[in-house]
DNA sequence: CATGAATGAGAGTTCATTCAT
DNA sequence: GATGAATGAACTCTCATTCAT
């Protein structure tokens, strides 16, 4: 496959975002693909042979994608606390934007696609993130930020929350207010322990 | 539709929920839904007249059984800590069982049917769960079994968890050893407050 | 078969017939004539066995009914002109009453059960109008009202005229000073002779 | 689309022409197309939708040749009265094809979408008719071949009594005797007029 | 007689997938 | 590589008709 060819992959895989991102995993057909893509059938064959393929090329692209932004974001700020802010900052405006994200997406591919053994996409994405959260919470404690005498189990605490209202945003849905609160409710956690 | 009617009607909905169970909601067809009851096709339709209404009325049954379930159990135990540790526990034993719940179901019917104007029982059973835990808390307070300055913020920072475990436990896996680890730092947090 | 069946066949007619009015023949199904006369689907086949025997059924009662009327109104009046002024007046009250008849369904019964050889009861009926118009020339021609040298002819021609607007009536559409401006060019035919 | 298809389009509304020829409109399903193109199911909604879109092309088709044929046939004849003797014959012999003709379906499909405000198919090659006739007894009249003082009347009359025996051709049944007989009264009254 | 639940045939429609060009 | 026509399986839904009660 030439360079050319690469090229038209990308192209697809950016249309075939849109149309995940607007209906889901599950809706979407070999049709709708074609169509947003304004290509042939047959075309389409050529370079995926089914949604499902599509949707893991899309993944693998975002993730790629989101690693970038969180490197460049990281690099620009400076106490641990301000990481942690920033981090949770991001992670409200993601909760936040509706009919503007791929998640409810990804939910449906996993729950057809879970696979508990082998590399699980999201269990390492989170698992990232725990491991972040940590080491920023572990320095806090160290320069007097935070307090706090067990940061890995208050990171897994952070994101089981932070998961937990990204699905409650698209089944019960979730307003600022409600997410301000509960990120509240975590940082008072860590710079006012409880006596 | 006599009293025979009803029980038929019962009947369909006990098999399709076997249905929604193993197949999610929108792998699920009224075939799939006939098959299963041992029916003809045009029978189905005298009761349901699509998979959407069989659902609804699937989660009428469920979660009318589940107020059942939970009033009993509350019934026949006693301090406010032992029934958040029962609630918590009854909760765990939901998250463990895999292949044998309507979780999956359940998120891809809100994924499509999410209202946030109306009433959305998702967000009903999640206020009045917090309600219950934040009683419960309040309680445990006042007879020092707890320590607690924000009974309402830590009963919504538990639901989120339990929110988050939920999910994670049909995207990304969960173990019993993750519940409990989760259910530990919580309890930890009311009983033995960070000095 | 006792009387009181009798009546409810008659029933069951009434109601069939104001679904084959405003539904046609073909569109009418059983359920229809079920559902406007609140009966159980059973109970119409005690009694009809089809929609096309409702339909014979519906038929002979109108016809029946028709036959009166015209009795009824011709032994009211006087002079031959009068009359035939007064059975046009008659026809063009049908033709003008849209989404009032039974005309469609008519010809679409007729369409399917078209038997050329056999009692047909449009070309009775057709033919026994040309009759009655025959003789009411004629005895117009004989006491100077009308001129007519072929008083069959003409009843013919004024029967296909008729037939023609009826037919216009519900495929082209026809408006009221459409139907004047033909029946008055067929009484000026007979009262004033060209030249 | 290209060439080929509109010749795949064509060829499908001729087989379709044939199916609402012999079952008329209503009775016609995707189904009987399907069958008689010998196309696989799918390959039919590549072109067509539904029976009734299907059914609107072969009618235009039709009219298109139609309004050939009569153009053809004018060129090639003489005076007033040859043209419109041809014209009747023409008219006759549509009259008495029969299982030979779309006629039944065009009242059929007339009767669900009878539209009286918008342009009416029917309507107009009525009043097109009319037009032509008119204009023929209009000319005949000059040259002497006819005498009438009113020809637009008797252009509508002539049009009624056609249509008249063509609907009466399927529903009561009409004869070549009986044709004739009709169109001599016509032909009688514009030459020998009544004294 | 009367009911209405139940059946199953059949119509409509959509798409994943193939394949000749 | 690319096209898009063609296929056929699968689903939804509706009714005529039957039959146990």
């Amino acid at each position: 496959m030439g360079e050319k060819s690469i090229q038209k992959k990308q192209y697809i895989l950016e249309k075939a975002k849109n149309v995940f991102v607007s209906k889901g995993y599950k809706n979407v057909t070999m049709k709708d693909i074609v169509e947003e893509c304004e290509i042939s059938r047959g075309g389409l064959y050529l370079y995926f042979e089914s949604t499902r393929e599509l949707f893991v090329e899309v993944l693998k692209m975002e993730s790629q994608d989101n690693d970038d932004e969180l490197t460049v974001a990281i690099s620009e700020t400076d106490t641990s606390a301000d990481i942690l802010a920033l981090f949770l900052k991001e992670q409200k405006k993601e909760l936040l934007k509706r009919k503007n994200q791929l998640q409810v997406a990804v939910y449906e591919f996993f729950f057809e696609n879970y696979e508990p053994k082998k590399d699980n996409l999201l269990r390492n994405q989170f698992n990232q993130a725990v491991s972040v959260i940590e080491k920023l919470i572990s320095e806090g404690v160290e320069n007097g930020e935070f307090v706090c005498t067990d940061p890995l189990g208050a990171a897994r605490n952070i994101m089981y929350v932070l998961e937990g209202m990204k699905i409650s945003a698209h089944t019960m849905g979730i307003t600022e207010e409600m997410v301000n609160r509960e990120l509240l409710y975590i940082m008072k956690g860590l710079v006012e322990p409880e006596e």
